[in-house]
DNA sequence: AGAATATTGTACCAATCGGTACAGAAAGGT
DNA sequence: ACCTTTCTGTACCGATTGGTACAATATTCT
């Protein structure tokens, strides 16, 4: 991957967390970045919808490594899952940033994103799944966990940013830690 | 209200639940409606803007009286949150049909809406903790309950459209249901 | 150094954006 | 019938959209 491209990554991942795709304009992108059309063009021929499929890749990339891996690695389960909330609420900045992933999944274009979309909850869910059966929990019982945790954090994000209050976010977090002890 | 305004109500909520505020365009809403510039801005002087908070004001209007007003008024406060789980997963469209409120929060434009959402998730919040009072609830396990509630719902709504797998929302309200009855 | 390659800024493009002007058609009141 | 008001289709506006062309500049390789 050329310099050029992984150091315009990360302003080009907040431009559409912030925005969305279809409020995400070339103009916004060269002010955020600070480049120009042709170094963009030259980084990603095929335009916006490149950039925003990379954005993608390299999201599910991060969590694959930071969240997923070390979830599965994990010694202790339940402590793994314990990491898994400390790097989800560290990530999303405690419901301040919104989840670009789900974010997308509203809109009509998803469907252009479906896979990206799909493999990045669909991985989560797997691991999570499988980890709550190392701890103990009956397979169907750790899958629908699993599935009410991701909904949690999903729905703690929109509720946080549609009420401006992060401390929504964080109770919900607690909450999940909380059941996962008792 | 004129006929023509509530008429064209229904595709415009519509075309804005699908495509978003950004991704709506005028000619997306001409061809949705079958309204012309000239009816458009007869009925919406101001424009898009105006459009999209008629709407907002439209849904709020709908859950304070098909959701809020009837969990109230309901006699059993238990048997009143489940009509409103009916009503909001019959709204909701098992999942299928995403939140206009949710999608608007995680964008940039959900500061210059941002009284709609949050005057929508603080009522619903407030009658269903107060309902949840009212059905033997401790004030402040009531309020947390409420606002987990919500949350899983959004998140539900987001996970079930990201994965394309409407049995998500079914679940999470199920269980819902479950937690309140045991 | 000098040739080959990769990168970048700028000018430009057709298409579409949200919005306006306005003449004519409907509708309503008298 | 008439006049007034409301409504609507169409032509048009400047600004912005995503994208291209290309010359000029760095960079890399020999």
């Amino acid at each position: 991957m050329s310099n050029t491209l992984s150091k315009c990554l990360p302003a080009l991942t907040e431009c559409f967390r912030e925005y969305g795709y279809e409020g995400t304009s070339l103009a916004r992108i060269t002010a955020a970045t600070g480049l120009g059309k042709g170094s963009l063009y030259n980084a990603f021929p095929e335009g916006k919808d490149q950039m925003l499929a990379v954005v993608l890749e390299e999201i599910t990339l991060w969590f694959e490594t930071q969240v997923f891996a070390p979830l599965q690695l994990a010694d202790e389960p339940v402590a793994g899952i314990m990491e898994m909330f400390d790097a989800t609420s560290a990530y999303f900045k405690s419901g301040k940033r919104a989840c670009l992933m789900g974010t997308l999944s509203a809109t009509q274009c998803r469907d252009r994103f479906a896979n990206h979309i799909k493999s990045y909850f669909f991985q989560w869910q797997q691991v999570l799944t499988d980890t709550l059966i190392r701890a103990g929990w009956e397979n169907s019982q750790a899958k629908f966990f699993a599935e009410e945790i991701l909904a949690s954090i999903q729905g703690a994000l929109t509720l946080s940013r549609a009420l401006d209050d992060p401390a929504i976010f964080d109770r919900t977090i607690e909450r999940l830690r909380h059941r996962l002890t008792e």
